[in-house]
DNA sequence: TTCCAGGGGTAGA
DNA sequence: TCTACCCATGGA
């Protein structure tokens, strides 16, 4: 089935993939060439099917094999995409804004997300304390051993549920996720949810409010200030700086010395409730990775 | 060998 | 609130 669904304004597809590193986590695949994201998802107790999406003029395009229900469709792609997430408050603010003016007339902003809080939060802590390819390499274990395949391309997987996590012992988790000290707040967080005990989905309610938010998100396991920072982003809340080697780095330069985190905050303090977009959207980057 | 990478958790001050 | 230390993993 074929999906056409029209983008807000100020939206760019690539833009959005291209934003930050998950495009190269498994299960999604990029193909720079075709302008084409794929990843294989499972509706409601049906078999996995690849989901593709692309753009076209103001349209998203979105195919996937088979029938689903375009409910469902609908809502996993603007969850991904962000579509739910406005973006004229931030663009007019960069209007205004010198350094940001290209933040506007490229439609940047927003920021490819996974189709649930759940893995977002996975792979989250998948990033901390280690390097990219590690990080990468640990998401593809996650999805190779615990996904669900693809009939037609067996080498294609799910992301795996809570309930998938949960149903393995740990030893025998970490023994295939090779995550080191990460598998235990992987696996828990996957076997809290699985159990009923955490209801992470419905924190992506914007009703609230972001200091509370943020604290919900320092309470899980393997979530500190820089990784709750993160997610924070992705649920389209910007009042806290996800201050990681790389920021410490670009202030550092800056400054012209070493520099703490509190003195990274203070950095960004004047860009006020849109802080971690100026620190992501400025014009440094760290490598066109991610 | 040793260090450390898009940090987190904890103890002790 | 701040600092020091350890934490599994795997590449340099």
């Amino acid at each position: 089935m074929n999906l056409q669904i029209p983008l807000p304004t100020g939206f760019d597809f690539q833009e959005c993939v291209n934003a930050h590193g998950w495009k190269s986590l498994a299960p999604f695949t990029w193909d720079a060439d075709l302008k084409i994201l794929s990843r294989v998802e499972q509706f409601a107790g049906q078999a996995p099917k690849l989901v593709r999406m692309s753009s076209s003029g103001s349209a998203l395009i979105v195919e996937i094999d088979g029938t689903v229900p375009e409910v469902a469709a609908r809502r996993l792609v603007e969850r991904m995409l962000q579509l739910d997430i406005a973006m004229g408050d931030f663009h007019d603010y960069c209007k205004e804004t010198d350094k940001l003016k290209h933040v506007p007339n490229s439609c940047q902003g927003r920021m490819l997300r996974s189709p649930t809080l759940y893995e977002d939060v996975l792979k989250v802590i998948s990033t901390t304390n280690t390097t990219w390819a590690q990080t990468k390499a640990m998401v593809s274990r996650l999805v190779d051993n615990f996904g669900l395949p693809l009939l037609s391309d067996p080498s294609l997987r799910t992301f795996p549920t809570p309930e998938q996590l949960a149903s393995v012992s740990f030893d025998d988790f970490a023994a295939k996720a090779r995550m080191g000290y990460r598998s235990a707040s992987v696996h828990k967080t996957a076997t809290d949810i699985a159990e009923g005990r955490l209801d992470l989905e419905s924190w992506s309610d914007p009703s609230i409010p972001s200091d509370d938010l943020y604290k919900r998100l320092l309470s899980l396991p393997g979530i500190g200030p820089y990784a709750a920072s993160c997610l924070l982003i992705y649920l389209g809340r910007y009042h806290r700086v996800n201050v990681d080697s790389w920021a410490r780095t670009l202030v550092g330069k800056e400054m012209g010395r070493k520099v703490t985190d509190k003195e990274v905050h203070e950095f960004f303090e004047p860009y006020g409730k849109w802080r971690a977009l100026v620190y992501h959207f400025y014009p440094w980057r760290k490598d066109d990775d991610a």
